[in-house]
DNA sequence: CTAGACTTCAAACGATTGTTTGAAACGCGA
DNA sequence: TCGCGTTTCAAACAATCGTTTGAAGTCTAG
């Protein structure tokens, strides 16, 4: 286990999965488009990962691990500085997901993977999924929960389902708006997310 | 070309594959699942429909024909009655797709097979979807420019981009939501849509 | 410098992929 | 009933799939 070199080896082959899987979708992506994109042989993932599917949720746990992080830290500043709102709240998960698709070349197309997460039935995923980060879930529905204390918990989770799938659908790039010419994709990211914290809480208090 | 059985084995492999990409996406559900679950023999496809890709195409033209037509009917009434207002728009684009989930079996799975559609940056299927069906999202982008006279166009297309992620990913039933024990799928679908219109136009709105 | 663990490599495994083939079966007008 | 276009069928095609193998290469501790 050199540092050095299992890093360069595993990190290429992520890289190229996340990017691959991105594109393709999961079952789309072979093993062997991936290794040639990252230029490490094909018996490196199985030597290194053990298998397609543990690659693919190495993949997720590479990014959500931080993710998760960061949106839970943001969310504990709110409730201890008392500065806890409906815009806030969406903020503080909005914003984590908004700089990681900033932050390495990587960022903006793992948030095409996880939207992909979303459409796969595959239960085996979705366990993974839920086990690992479904608490960061609960925690923001909590939150939500008290930002929004006119709504039953009936009415709170139609909106959240919704508002997660507006959130899921736009931070992954699919609809129609693109970049203008002049415009840097970090100014167009940061429209994105303004544009979504204000229409997901007209959504959600309506 | 004898209608009783063109009719019964394109439909079956139509509704078979369409069932098993919904559950499997396109690269996912091979033929020979296909034609294993349509009862039907392996060439069929290639028979029928030439080419994988040209069944993928079947099966969203054989939906999305009768869809886009019951939109823009429910739209043009609308306009000839002067009911157009935001809630009604939204009701006339959603509600086809709230009874094609209803009215067959396969309805319901259809939804989720548009939103991998999404998912898919396959440059070929969305040129398809685009050049045959993407008259509808225009005529709907300007009725809906209508009814928001307040909005440029810039900030419309934004709240639209958005609007239509948390609508198809809403019907394609990605959430968490789940059907009550004794709750009708009819009565589930029509409080989901309920749940749409209300979301969607407050955020259009806002 | 050597021993030994770690990593990479080319090659091959059987299974499965979309597609093609040519013959068999079918259905219907004459 | 015959003949012919339409449809179905089992079988095989080359290509690609995920995975495994054992040897070659690389590295560091002693």
């Amino acid at each position: 286990m050199q540092p050095s070199a299992q890093f360069s080896t595993r990190q290429r082959i992520l890289g190229a999965a996340e990017a691959l899987f991105a594109e393709r979708g999961f079952a789309g992506a072979s093993l062997r488009q991936v290794t040639a994109a990252a230029k490490v042989n094909l018996a490196a993932v199985n030597y290194h990962f053990g298998s397609k599917d543990n690659l693919i949720e190495e993949v997720f746990r590479r990014r959500l691990d931080e993710l998760s992080h960061h949106r839970l830290e943001n969310l504990a500043k709110l409730e201890a500085t008392g500065n806890a709102s409906l815009e806030t709240v969406l903020d503080a998960f909005i914003t984590p997901a908004l700089e990681l698709s900033l932050d390495r070349k990587g960022g903006s197309v793992f948030m095409r993977v996880l939207a992909r997460a979303f459409a796969e039935h595959n239960s085996s995923l979705r366990r993974f999924l839920s086990e690992n980060y479904g608490y960061v879930l609960k925690d923001f529905a909590a939150a939500f929960a008290r930002v929004l204390p006119h709504l039953d918990k009936q009415e709170l989770y139609w909106r959240l389902d919704i508002a997660v799938g507006a959130l899921t659908y736009a931070m992954a790039d699919f609809g129609v708006i693109q970049r203008r010419s002049g415009e840097s994709e970090r100014a167009y990211r940061e429209q994105m997310a303004r544009h979504l914290i204000h229409f997901t809480a007209a959504g959600l208090r309506a």
